[in-house]
DNA sequence: CGAAATTTTGATCACGTTCAACTTCAGTGG
DNA sequence: CCACTGAAGTTGAACGTGATCAAAATTTCG
């Protein structure tokens, strides 16, 4: 964890702020399984520390190791593989309510990189005492294999795009995709998000050239599918999008109760 | 399940097999975490019954639900995606110790379809006594983690494949992976191990078409970096195919001990 | 305001697709 | 045992998509 301003928690200042009840990684998890204000205040008593990163930062470097679960508040980064032809590809973008260091702090040596691309913020926890929590309270083993999966699935998705969609198709469903895991974390209207994105990000997103990106983004606007003017995505014929990109919603299932609930 | 041969599990046949101990799943169980005989035990009883699927059936449909687990004893299947253009995409590969079902069961409809490619037998338990087994012994919701964790590993190294590798890249890499993949299930030698996919099957994994498939193949074959006859792949100079294809091993730690063990 | 990053546009080129034909191989029945 | 069949592998030629390279226009930011 590179260049990040961090504010310890100590013992002392323990208190749950309330801002904590409204955390995206919380509005994620209620999402998949029934949390009590108890598992809160136990997850709430693993974080060690709360994190500002800048834009632009290394919070994973590829081939180090990096213990730690980290739940974003705010902001966005990008997981990426460096090739030595001097090629990237983004692997997952990571947004609000998801957690930095899956799968990164589960191998021994990351085989990847997570760099923010706006200023972030989030929560961090040790693998260890997680683990521990799932002893304790075996739901949030449950809930980790359910974002596990759901990284999983995003991931195939993103296999299908970059390995038989074209340029156009992979954009949509990548745009499609953006937005409804922002519309989950509260953070996009109807048919309306801010992208921070520049090209660039987007092209090593899809497996794309920048000018390529540029053009097939041009195509959508001036076929009347969506507006984009600066960081403003808005879709203005849905219906066509979806069906260009062939997108369907994510729809993971709920964490099954314990048995006798 | 579709044109399958089931072997119904009725309560008094419930001995445990021997053949269970040395099944290619709990192997790979045995990997990630510490498991004892009673652990071993506590999932046999999970088992509903065995299948065994002929080569090229399907056994989750694109649209369909299907809540099991299935343990794969021996067998290659394919996770995939038809896409309206009429391409296909293969997500992932599904051998001996992989699970069906992963993240298939998880969604409220799976989204994807997955088609053994030979013959195959498994063992199937549904996923709510799984996830009730998870209540009961947590170190199994910790385990399905690591298997999700696993899948979305692999799932990313397949984005970096057919977003920004060539041709020979992709191949090399994904010929590394099912090996090591092989090897781990005690499918494959050291440079050796068979191979039953067509070449229309790798060229659907790697997002290429089946006549440059063919010429890639031959590529690495008159380079001397694999010897290919039939179905038996031969790597004759690792090192090469290595650097080509920019392997690195999965290395996924293991699953902690409860605290105080 | 100046410098740097980002977006946009154009021209050229190469890689990989497409389509088609042919070969080889495996399995089946006469 | 061989002829037949269909699937899989192999090869060739033409085409098109998207990469590459370069430059201009625009925006962002110090």
């Amino acid at each position: 964890m590179l260049y990040a301003e961090t504010a310890a928690l100590n013992g002392s200042s323990r208190v749950i702020p309330a801002r904590w009840y409204g955390h995206p990684f919380v509005t994620r998890l209620k999402s998949c399984m029934d949390v009590t204000p108890g598992d809160l205040d136990c997850l709430w008593r693993l974080i060690e520390a709360e994190l500002t990163v800048k834009k632009r930062r290394d919070l994973v470097v590829d081939g180090y190791e990096y213990r730690k679960l980290c739940f974003v508040e705010d902001g966005f980064a990008a997981r990426y593989k460096l090739l030595h032809n001097g090629k990237r590809q983004i692997v997952n973008f990571i947004m609000p309510g998801d957690v930095v260091g899956i799968p990164g702090s589960f191998q021994e040596t990351a085989p990847y990189s997570v760099i923010t691309v706006t200023d972030m913020t989030l929560h961090m926890c040790p693998l260890d005492a997680y683990a521990g929590l799932c002893y304790r309270r075996p739901q949030f083993g449950l809930a980790l294999s359910w974002l596990a999966l759901y990284e999983a699935i995003i991931c195939g998705e993103h296999v299908i795009n970059t390995g038989r969609r074209n340029p156009a198709e992979r954009l949509a469903h990548l745009l499609l995709e953006i937005h409804s895991r922002l519309a989950m974390a509260g953070r996009a209207s109807q048919a309306c998000f801010d992208l921070p994105f520049s090209q660039e990000i987007m092209s090593d997103a899809l497996g794309l050239s920048v000018p390529h990106l540029n053009r097939t983004l041009a195509r959508l606007r001036d076929d009347g599918l969506i507006k984009a003017d600066g960081r403003r995505i808005e879709f203005t014929d849905l219906e066509a999008l979806e069906m260009l990109g062939q997108f369907q919603p994510l729809n993971l299932t709920r964490v099954p109760l314990p048995p006798g609930y």
